[in-house]
DNA sequence: TTCCGACAGTGGGGTCGCAAT
DNA sequence: ATTGCGACCCCACTATCGGAA
């Protein structure tokens, strides 16, 4: 098949906004790849790379190869080069990268060019991904989207999944299942303002014998870990499904001692203190990151993998049962000290006292999960809910950046500062854009329009006037701003025209907040 | 007819490894 | 030694479509 035909089909899927118009667009492409294209094809229009990363990024893209005339290359000629591209390493890679990168281009034509630099880049922007190439399948293949749901949840990937489906339909679909070893997409969490929206708001198991039954687990601010033990190998994989076990040979140790032949685990791996309290996310990031002496790694930054759930346990798949009794199963396995804490609600107050002692503790929150639920893999908001503490301050607009997509014309990310009353000067904390109604977007567009004091082509300066109100999660450590703190996760809740820029909080009051 | 679940888009800060400078 | 880039960790929020209620 043409790479044209694949671009062909993802025009028409980002001209339209009906989700049964993509869904049809892209199951008509996926009828006519055939064999091992298929993959290729499912993949290119769910905006994926196969390679997942070739060195290349959007700043390696900036200048493209005189495009070519008439559109010749396939999927699979593509995907071949970009496993070139991506097999470089060592001295001179770069520009040998480089060279393959204007090969490639040079035989592709302008739209073509276009089409993989936003592949590349991870920016497709056609308005459809992997929920769109889900029922594409179905519909290209006759088998029902439940079935296609499944397979991509344990398989980790929907382009594989497609290409079983248009092969061999429903029997190969039911084929695939879990695979010690092999990583399967996390389940995640929606999200609440409060404890009490938390435990009102959950989806119950429509299935499930005790309704009501929900408890809550401690959220630990650390990494997402996938522990797969199959005799004495162990495998470790982050929520993307990346492998990280080289890198925390720690975990290793303890998930190759637990008394089953193989499991498979879900759960948190986080640095701890001496006194158990936990190290900021950063710590804890940094040295998941690291990959250079392990040894001397895990005596300074010691991680600990804390569980809060059990997949998979000595041939038995546990994912359709009750979290109860995964949990019951996962009890018998891991020792305490590696079993995220947790507790059964019985009434809100409780739950409430427990995610105030949690966060008192150093954590980051709580998770409410309905225990009748199934391991819902890859699918947010089904039976677990997180609560985190939210924090405000009112800070002062120091300019403002176009925006992009369907932001583009419009003033969108703004610069947020601390006033500092010594100087009179204000210290910025960082950025946001979200938070933000189409309605704030057109108005404060036209009120930083009126406050500039520049005309940048992307960063506009403006007169720091206008207050905001600014909710976020806390404050960490940064070296990119001038106080030497950032906000982490800012959002707008609202403008505020009640307020003067010297009635905006200080810097001292930020400071204050502590975390940082 | 209204409501709501799922999804895509729009970007945020920090950190590491690696190759080039 | 420093810098720039790529990749990946954590992520919040709004608008929209289409099926559920």
């Amino acid at each position: 098949m043409l790479l044209h035909d694949v671009i062909t089909t993802s025009a028409q899927v980002g001209a339209t906004r009906s989700r049964d118009a993509k869904r049809a667009a892209v199951a008509d492409a996926l009828r006519r790849a055939d064999g091992d294209e298929v993959l290729l094809v499912a993949a290119y229009l769910a905006g994926v790379l196969p390679q997942r990363r070739i060195g290349v990024g959007w700043r390696g893209l900036r200048e493209l190869a005189v495009p070519a005339e008439q559109p010749a290359v396939t999927v699979t000629e593509l995907d071949t080069a970009l496993t070139e591209i991506g097999s470089q390493n060592g001295a001179g890679s770069a520009g040998r990268r480089k060279t393959l990168v204007a090969d490639l281009f040079g035989r592709l034509t302008a739209d073509e060019q276009q089409f993989v630099a936003r592949l590349i880049g991870g920016e497709l922007r056609q308005g459809a991904g992997d929920g769109v190439m889900l029922a594409a399948i179905a519909a290209a293949s006759g088998v029902p989207e439940p079935a296609i749901r499944r397979a991509v949840m344990l398989a980790g990937y929907a382009a594989p999944v497609a290409q079983a489906a248009l092969r061999g339909g429903l029997p190969e679909v039911e084929q695939i299942g879990l695979v010690v070893g092999r990583p399967v997409r996390p389940m995640l969490a929606g999200s609440a303002p409060t404890v009490a929206e938390a435990i009102d708001g959950e989806t119950l198991d429509p299935g499930a014998l005790d309704r009501a039954a929900q408890q809550v687990e401690v959220k630990l601010d650390g990494i997402r870990v996938q522990a797969h033990k199959l005799g004495d190998d162990v495998r470790l994989f982050t929520r993307s499904l990346e492998e990280i076990t080289d890198r925390l040979p720690e975990v290793v140790e303890i998930v190759r001692a637990l008394p089953a032949e193989t499991a498979v685990l879900d759960g948190e791996a986080i640095a701890l203190r001496a006194d158990g309290r936990p190290e900021s996310f950063q710590v804890t990031g940094a040295r998941t990151a690291s990959q250079g002496d392990t040894a001397q790694l895990r005596e300074q930054v010691p991680v600990t993998p804390m569980f809060f759930d059990l997949l998979h346990v000595d041939g038995e798949d546990l994912i359709d049962q009750p979290l109860a009794d995964r949990q019951r199963r996962m009890d018998a396995l891991v020792p305490q000290r590696c079993r995220v804490p947790r507790q059964q609600i019985t009434d809100p107050d409780g739950a409430q006292r427990f995610f105030d002692d949690q966060v008192a503790a150093g954590h980051e929150g709580v998770v409410v999960k309905a225990l009748g639920s199934a391991y819902a893999a890859g699918r947010r908001g089904a039976g677990w809910v997180k609560v985190k503490p939210r924090h405000t301050l009112d800070l002062v607009v120091l300019a403002v950046e176009w925006g992009s997509g369907r932001r583009k014309g419009l003033l969108s990310n703004i610069h947020l500062g601390a006033r500092d009353p010594q100087t009179g000067e204000f210290i910025m904390l960082g950025k946001t854009f979200k938070g933000m109604t189409d309605e704030m977007l057109r108005w404060q567009t036209e009120r930083f329009t009126e406050l500039a004091t520049d005309t940048g082509d992307w960063v506009v300066r403006v007169r720091p006037e206008q207050v905001v109100e600014i909710a976020f999660d806390g404050l960490q450590r940064s070296t990119r701003y001038p106080g030497g703190i950032a906000l982490r996760f800012a959002r707008v809740l609202r403008y505020r025209d009640d307020k003067t820029a010297d009635e905006a909080d200080t810097i001292q009051t930020v400071r204050a907040l502590g975390g940082a």
